[in-house]
RNA sequence: CGCGGGUUGGAGCAGUGGUAGCUCGUCGGGCUCAUAACCCGAAGGUCGUUGGUUCGAAUCCUUCACCCGCAACCA
């Protein structure tokens, strides 16, 4: 009989700077899933990648002064080794600089182009410049923008679309019909609510502002955009259209797309709807992970809050940092990563109880039968305990691992790992070994705390990559025995005695924790520092490279005036709007309104002197014209502060 | 009233009508095989607020407050 396919991909990630540990979260997870599934026998097939085109990156590189390709194979490389390092076991990386991958992409361009679900249009709207907005014939008041009432401009930019609109009522009932598609539930609300039942406009699938990316076939002035360039890679990967195309026919439809929660909505809305122009079957389910936290924050390269997942590894070991990502992130909801209990996890978890119970057992088979792993005599009540839940611990492992449930599976593990410390202090083993009945029944005891720990250790190989071969190692249990497959888990009493157990070095070193956080704090403080640097290099090449120097005429067109503020107020449904009344010497004060709510109140606000741009042309902002802008600082975090003049001055004096 | 989620012992969470539970932390005890580990016990909560339904509400309905996503907005 042929073996079940499960085919998992991660989302495709974007090289722009480096790596850090949320990248790693769901590379994990999908490995996890991976090695499980195959452990039960599965013919899996695991993908991922890198998403290379995109204006982004070609900007980053130009910053860096590199040739793009060049500069991608660089932190492809260095992702590629991090994967190394975290023991990633992926069938495939695709890239979607690959020959293959842009052959494929042009296909299917064409096709959805022939097919008529892409097509040339332009933007064939009337343009209203100050409110940045297009509207459609039917949405013009008396021929003028229905938003502020101003003329438009007829403006054309062509661009090539994709009839999203056209697969609404598909994309609506697959949500809605099939409860397993989207996961978790939560989200396939959010998406009908927000997105799909308002209406799916058609998507604009090319571009011609930039040119890092994959030509359309037959129109070369315009660049496949990401939609279709990036989510086709699930198939093109298998060979989707090219010259073998084997394993796609082997694997697709995917089992589990796997990805963090921001990117759901074009996985369940527009990748869907792409495959049904193909008429290509859908993947089975879409899942949305909750993000990993750092410290309760959005972890983020800017930020420099990120923990380096390969200083995390060198100092602690691999199975600890998989350990972590598997266990303390729940199910749809989002984790939080901090070293202090990352390293307390460990601790407790790792060294303490697994760590220490292998010591434990390995050394008594050692001190009281020369290492040599005796044979069970007789069973008592006190047994019973540890072998049902030993027994039990496949099954309900699988149950947890068919939701993608990882921290509940691991849990389960260690509740029999716990049961195992526990079995030991109510047998005693100690006082046993010191008559010859207890030796007679010590022999039962260990043996059953050892098949205990094997069990555990074949359970945990999908997850822990290290710990599980280094337990065998020291339970004498080699590869070729049998006795490491999930098939040697349905019965309790694995044929083990005899072998010679080796205690060897310790699973977990204890770590003191108050002094590694210490360690890890100084690193972050360095990383914070070198990215604080970084930004800085980067203002200093956007400074030169791309803002021109001006004349002073073209300084002088600007109109700047001191203005005193004597109202203001919150705009409301806009949170970071705040609407002033502002006096520019004029004969009636100015209505502006700026984006500053984040950092001041309006009773702040008032009395404030501030500068204003006089001559800027008035825009709506939510329905209010703002007559002029108030002048901020931005520093690299984004925060606001307002520009005050030093000394009180008459509100309407020019700046300048 | 844009959509959705949340508010439970010091911290993090589980618990959808019937004696309030888990992990960590704290305190006390036990043990010595082991990595100062392991095992046992205790303290600690009027389950955000208001009103209601019910024999009975953390759980259902209602009021308000605060928090967090998403969306919008950010000249």
């Amino acid at each position: 009989m042929e073996k079940k396919k499960f085919y998992i991909t991660t989302p495709i990630y974007y090289p722009s700077g480096k790596w850090h540990i949320g990248t790693c979260y769901t590379t994990i997870i999908c490995d996890a899933l991976a090695r499980y599934k195959r452990m039960q026998g599965y013919d899996v097939f695991y993908l991922t990648g890198t998403d290379e085109h995109g204006q982004k990156i070609q900007k980053v590189a130009a910053s860096n002064g590199v040739e793009v390709k060049k500069y991608i194979d660089g932190v492809v490389d260095e992702l590629k080794r991090l994967w190394k390092l975290l023991d990633i076991s992926y069938d495939k990386f695709i890239r979607t600089t690959d020959e293959e991958h842009e052959k494929a992409v042009q296909k299917i361009f064409n096709k959805l182009y022939e097919k008529g679900d892409i097509y040339k249009s332009a933007y064939e709207g009337w343009y209203c410049t100050p409110c940045e907005a297009f509207w459609t014939k039917t949405q013009l008041v008396d021929g003028k923008c229905p938003d502020c009432g101003r003329e438009v401009e007829l403006t054309k930019e062509e661009s090539y679309f994709f009839r999203l609109s056209k697969y609404q009522d598909r994309i609506q009932k697959l949500i809605e019909d099939d409860k397993e598609f989207l996961q978790p539930v939560t989200r396939q609300n959010e998406m009908l609510n927000n997105f799909i039942k308002p209406g799916l406009q058609d998507l604009c699938v090319s571009r011609t502002s930039f040119d890092w990316g994959i030509k359309v076939p037959f129109d070369a002035k315009h660049v496949i955009y990401v939609w279709i360039d990036a989510l086709t890679n699930y198939i093109t990967a298998l060979g989707y259209t090219g010259d073998n195309d084997e394993l796609f026919k082997k694997y697709w439809p995917a089992d589990v797309h796997m990805m963090g929660k921001e990117i759901i909505r074009f996985h369940s809305i527009i990748w869907p709807a792409i495959l049904m122009a193909l008429d290509l079957p859908l993947p089975k389910k879409v899942y949305g992970h909750g993000w990993l936290m750092f410290n309760n924050d959005k972890m983020s390269k800017s930020k420099g809050n990120i923990v380096d997942p390969f200083i995390l590894c060198e100092r602690y070991g691999v199975d600890a940092l998989r350990y972590y990502m598997l266990r303390e992130v729940p199910f749809g909801q989002d984790g939080n990563f901090t070293n202090e209990i990352f390293l307390k996890l460990r601790n407790s978890d790792l060294a303490n109880d697994l760590g220490n119970l292998v010591s434990r057992v390995t050394a008594m088979v050692s001190h009281y039968f020369d290492g040599v792993i005796p044979a069970p005599t007789d069973s008592q009540e006190v047994d019973r305990q540890l072998i049902d839940m030993a027994e039990k611990m496949y099954p309900t492992v699988t149950s947890y691992m068919d939701e993608m449930r990882a921290p509940e599976a691991l849990e389960t593990v260690f509740k029999v790992i716990q049961r195992a410390n526990k079995y030991i202090d109510e047998c005693t083993p100690w006082i046993l070994a010191k008559t010859d009945e207890g030796k007679e029944r010590l022999k039962t005891v260990l043996y059953n705390l050892c098949e205990s720990i094997r069990m555990s250790a074949v359970i945990l190989q999908p997850f822990l990559t290290q710990t599980p071969s280094k337990i065998f190692a020291k339970l004498g249990i080699g590869e070729d025995m049998g006795l490491t497959g999930f098939d040697s888990l349905q019965k309790f009493g694995a044929k083990i005695d005899g072998l010679k157990v080796d205690k060897g070095e310790q699973l977990f070193q204890r770590i003191d924790i108050a002094k590694e956080l210490k360690v890890m704090d100084d690193i972050l403080e360095e990383q914070l520092k070198k990215a604080k640097q970084a930004k800085k290099e980067e203002k200093k090449v956007e400074n030169t490279v791309t803002i021109e120097q001006i004349g002073i005429e073209d300084f002088a067109k600007v109109q700047l005036k001191v203005g005193k503020v004597l109202e203001c107020k919150k705009v409301e449904k806009a949170d970071k709007l705040l609407c002033s009344q502002i006096d520019v010497g004029e004969e009636t004060p100015r209505t502006i309104v700026s984006g500053i709510a984040k950092y001041y109140t309006p009773e702040e606000m008032v009395g404030k002197q501030v500068i204003v741009v006089t001559n800027l042309k008035p825009a709506k902002l939510r329905g209010i014209e703002s007559q002029g802008m108030i002048l901020c600082a931005e520093d690299e975090n984004g925060e606001l502060a307002l520009i005050t003049p030093s000394k009180s001055v008459k509100a309407g004096s020019e700046v300048g």
